[in-house]
RNA sequence: GCCGACGUAGCUCAGGGGUAGAGUACUUCCUUGGUAAGGAAGGGGUCACGGGUUCAAAUCCCGUCGUUGGCUCCA
């Protein structure tokens, strides 16, 4: 082979020579060329690259398309750019800042100067997006020195894109042109702006130059970019089905919860409905950790300063937490407490402990306060005020693995009796770069990272592994779903500690007579009942499973002269702890039964002169219609049979 | 907390310096109806709150509170 040819690793395994100073797009082309048309760029030796950039090595390549996750970042970022040169211009003088992809398309800072930038005008700039995009303009990757670029952004009068300069190395920094606009950029982009065939902007916000609110607020433009426009069209679909799922609409159209100024924001007010819906979800936790070992506690919403100084939480959040209450007489302070953790410790250590005894799992439905900035609050998933499924496991070094691996069965069980499919798990470690945020010796933390670690991959978990997301006491497990939306939620979480124990001085004594210092797990499910509730509102979009919803059924008598046989049929139902309302308006079934599938009651129960004479009920269920007619204690069983085919093991 | 938008009946919203509106929900009456809205009448609002401008403010201005889209934060 000459040293003209190199050789090119697909993913597949196959090996093909190509000329040396091929690029990811000829190499797509001499496949077919369909590929060709669709790439978007290449992963070569698992970085992203151009897709025309020459590759001059031997080297594995892949090629990106709109279905890589890389390959759509390359997309939206490059629309990044297409809008930026639609800005520039629309709006002379324009200055910018960054303009990256994010999860779902892309957004670009810009400073208007004093001009006045309102979202009316978005359609503006995405009618000039399509235009230039027509174009097919090239992006054209170009190396630069450190002194050109400086000189390019001080003409064109750019500070922000100076000071990004500053910090970029010479000998490093490359420019990407298309059409009129050059922009400072490490890149890569797809070949053209041809491929960006339906613009949407979304919306506008203020963001401070490098997310710092001592600098100058620029003006956020988001906007999401699409190959086809079908794709376009589907996304604001989806967009639309997520605003009508939005659980704050639902909880009030359910009356599930509200809000109240008077008492406070961020603190949810639970109704009656929203409250059964709670209590089912409490209970069926209650009944899962009852099985696996767990013991319910109750402690008070206060406690003292000090054991919060013990814990560390005090020096840690002390500043921007409620500020502590104090008692008339002994002055002395009171914090609303923004973890139950503390008092369990406390729970532990009331009396001796013996290996035997181990593990000891204590669970509360722990109400906390943790005063969150005002324009944090969001609904029922950001709130001041809220309860957590919450439980620490004490246990013996030796027995970490063993009860992590425990959580997780119990986490995966809880998602799937709630219908979460999807899932995620997060391991989130300590940056090792910043030292000073994490309290605990290096040899405990770099114990409690692998016990999670090793759990995590015996259940075969899909992990993700996030550097820096540690809590300041120690690593964690989070499981991230994804709704039917697609969108992600974080709930449950579980983390190991073997801080606190030390704090606290924990202690049990071993088979050796000697004292030992237990290890602790932290884990929620749920994570925040209040969060939880939210993102199963809008994942089942206010359909709750049966066996949750806050009225199960309903019956609907045909007129006011079958109420009493209504009245009976309930009794019957209500012996096999079937509960329900009579609708006994003076309505028209047709209107009984619209008004009950807006409610989104799962069962109506019809009964009539025909349902009278029979001794049965027919049967509606929501969003189905008509099932025929059922006894009511065929109906109980049919009724039961649903509830625990979704809670079967 | 910071920047922007918004705040009119329980809910969804119209109005925009000169007597407060609609739909829906609610109440009463008529109707006793068979699988997604029967008819009529009626009650309900300090137009978030506090100041200011004006002969006159729901409307214009300022402030506060709240909601909301972002930013920063999240034990």
């Amino acid at each position: 082979m000459s040293d003209q040819q190199i050789n090119i690793t697909l993913p597949d395994g196959s090996v093909r020579s190509y000329e040396k100073g091929v690029s990811g797009l000829q190499i797509a082309l001499s496949i077919s060329e369909g590929l060709a048309r669709n790439v978007l760029a290449a992963k070569v030796n698992g970085e992203v690259w151009d897709a025309n950039r020459p590759i001059h090595e031997d080297a594995t390549v892949q090629l990106l398309t709109w279905n890589d996750k890389d390959g759509k970042s390359t997309f939206w970022h490059s629309s990044a750019h297409l809008m930026a040169e639609a800005l520039e211009a629309l709006y002379p003088g324009v200055k910018l800042g960054i303009g990256p992809s994010i999860e779902t398309g892309f957004y670009y800072d810009v400073d208007f100067g004093d001009r006045e930038f309102d979202g009316a005008e978005l359609e503006k700039i995405e009618a000039k997006m399509a235009e230039l995009a027509k174009q097919k303009n090239e992006y054209i990757r170009k190396d630069i020195s450190k002194t050109d670029a400086v000189a390019y952004f001080t003409e064109k009068g750019d500070e922000y894109k100076l000071d990004l300069l500053e910090r970029l190395e010479d000998g490093n920094i490359t420019f990407y042109e298309q059409g009129n606009f050059v922009d400072l950029c490490r890149g890569p982009h797809i070949p053209n702006t041809g491929f960006i065939k339906a613009v949407k902007l979304l919306n506008i916000a203020g963001a401070y130059w490098r997310g710092d609110e001592k600098n100058k607020m620029l003006t956020r433009i988001y906007g999401v970019t699409f190959p086809k426009a079908k794709e376009l069209a589907e996304y604001l679909h989806m967009l639309e089905e997520a605003k009508r799922r939005d659980h704050r609409k639902l909880g009030r159209e359910l009356e599930l919860f509200t809000f109240s100024e008077k008492v406070g924001m961020g603190l949810p007010l639970w109704l009656p409905k929203g409250t059964l819906l709670r209590e089912r979800l409490v209970n069926f936790m209650k009944r899962a950790q009852d099985k696996s070992g767990y013991q319910q506690v109750v402690t008070p919403h206060i406690g003292h300063k000090a054991l919060y100084e013990t814990s560390g939480h005090y020096e840690k959040y002390g500043k921007d937490s409620f500020q502590p209450i104090a008692t008339p007489n002994e002055g002395e302070e009171f914090l609303l407490k923004p973890m139950n953790c503390p008092h369990h410790c406390e729970i532990y250590k009331h009396k001796p402990r013996s290996y035997k005894d181990l593990p000891i799992r204590y669970a509360e439905f722990g109400t906390v306060y943790r005063y969150e900035q005002s324009g944090e609050l969001h609904g029922l998933t950001r709130v001041r005020g809220f309860t957590q499924d919450d439980a620490h496991i004490f246990c013996r070094p030796e027995q970490v693995k063993e009860e992590f691996i425990k959580v997780i069965d119990l986490v995966l069980y809880v998602f799937r009796a709630l219908g979460f499919e999807d899932y995620t798990a997060q391991i989130s470690l300590r940056d090792p770069e910043k030292a000073e945020k994490y309290i605990g010796s290096d040899d405990a933390w770099n114990k409690a990272e692998s016990a999670i670690i090793e759990a995590a991959a015996e259940k075969g978990l899909d992990t993700v592994t996030e550097l820096g997301e540690a809590a300041f006491y120690g690593p964690k497990l989070d499981f991230m779903v994804k709704d039917a939306l697609g969108r992600k939620w974080q709930l449950g979480t579980i983390q190991v500690d073997y801080q606190l124990p030390d704090r606290f001085e924990l202690e049990y004594i071993g088979s050796d007579n000697q004292k030992h210092r237990p290890v602790m797990i932290h884990r929620a499910p749920f994570g925040s009942l209040e969060r939880f509730v939210a993102v199963l509102i809008e994942h089942c979009a206010g359909n709750f499973p049966l066996w949750l919803s806050p009225e199960q059924m309903t019956i609907l008598p045909i007129s006011e002269k079958f109420t009493e046989y209504a009245e009976q049929v309930k009794s019957i139902l209500e012996d096999h702890d079937i509960m329900g309302a009579i609708d006994n308006r003076d309505e028209k079934i047709g209107r009984k039964i619209r008004d009950a599938e807006v409610k989104k009651i799962p069962f109506m129960l019809i009964v009539g002169e025909k349902e009278m004479a029979e001794g049965k009920l027919s049967v509606r269920k929501h969003g189905e219609g008509d099932l025929g007619s059922f006894t009511p204690e065929e109906f109980a069983t049919y009724f039961k049979g649903i509830i625990s085919e979704s809670l079967a093991q």
